[in-house]
DNA sequence: GCCGTCACTATGCGATCGTATAGTCACTAT
DNA sequence: ATAGTGACTATACGATCGCATAGTGACGGC
């Protein structure tokens, strides 16, 4: 009666079944991703995915902290990484605006939680945080570079200089995932570090670690 | 047996319709906006939507392209209007991230409908219409701009200007909804032109017509 | 080698989904 | 005044939803 099964390891079955819901929500929307495509995507049982998750709710918001993880993951791990604060905001800005991130399937779960984020209390709170890390983020870098450059600048310029800089990589990301096909990955990251530079009135320079 | 009810024109009935849509997407979510919630939330009997769209998928087809009217509708018919290049650039960027548009039930309304865009050619052909428009309009006033200040610049620094101004409103505008309780409208906007005057190296001014 | 544990499958329940259909009544044209 | 039109309600159908439950068999501890 019962077809034989493997036997997955408790983490490694969570990661997957994880990650099947998120090609869900990019193959059939968020509306078409129920427990049972997810389970045949996963290729399991539907069952079991009540037996890992509480509830649906649960293994979406599980979903939505994955994403972000690849989003934000890479910036802000550079920016509490060594270097100089030019280097750094260099190499920040080119973390923002490509490699994973910058995947169209990305994008797209992105904008599924992001629409939903009024809605639910648990996303909330994990874009909540995300989002001040990644500002503070900006504003420690700005600060970096403008230190090392001996430029002054007042707290509100600071201010408005984060707010600037975060929303030239938001809005750079998602130029970028929406016409994937038709800008390329080097250009993209030109045109931020030359938006940046010109924003800041500093120099980052173009080395390219060998 | 049956309750009675007024009669609406077409016209006005179908406007309804589609604006209780865009709000049980904005309460609901996607997956929440279902026919009869649609119904409930305009006063009318689930039956009325499919006297008056052929397919739920019509319905929300029409939510998108409303939806997107309403964001990049200001900003392009102040690019399509009279002005100098410097005012209508001005006025083009404080319609893009303030006013209707700055409203996070736009933002929400926006996402929901991105994030299927590529998974359903309907909203792919209205998305790519629209994008095309707003950036050829980054583009026609950047180039006014810059003539206007007799500078000159090849067309890969007015392509790369382009995308980068597109970048700023798109970032400034997601930012500004995000945290719309936090952000000052006002602020956001010398943000915005503060931004842009770097990105340029060109002055566009203050001045608030009376 | 067998035994208990639990990851896993199979199946069913009630609710709700999009859509189809039949009938009703508000309104217009004459 | 009345007949015709179509906007509208009411209801039903089959599919599918999230979730619950019972049972099965893979695998580690002994």
């Amino acid at each position: 009666m019962t077809t034989s099964f493997r036997r997955a390891p408790d983490f490694d079955r969570r990661t997957d079944l994880i990650e099947a819901t998120m090609d869900c929500i990019v193959e059939l929307g968020i509306q078409g991703t129920s427990v049972r495509a997810v389970a045949t995507k996963a290729g399991v049982s539907n069952g079991l995915i009540r037996h890992h998750f509480a509830s649906k709710e649960n293994l979406i918001a599980e979903a939505y902290g994955r994403t972000i993880a690849i989003i934000t993951g890479p910036p802000l791990a550079i920016a509490a990484g060594d270097g100089s604060p030019r280097e750094k905001l260099r190499r920040f800005i080119i973390a923002s605006i490509s490699g994973p991130v910058a995947e169209p399937r990305i994008l797209s779960l992105w904008a599924t939680f992001i629409s939903q984020v009024h809605i639910n209390d648990r996303f909330r709170e994990i874009h909540r945080t995300q989002y001040v890390a990644y500002r503070a983020a900006c504003r420690s870098l700005i600060q970096g570079v403008v230190e090392e450059n001996r430029v002054r600048i007042s707290a509100d310029e600071l201010h408005h200089l984060s707010i600037a800089l975060n929303a030239i990589m938001d809005g750079l990301w998602l130029e970028g995932c929406l016409s994937a096909e038709e800008i390329d990955a080097a250009l993209q990251i030109e045109i931020g570090l030359g938006a940046v530079e010109r924003l800041l009135g500093i120099k980052l320079g173009r080395e390219v670690p060998a």
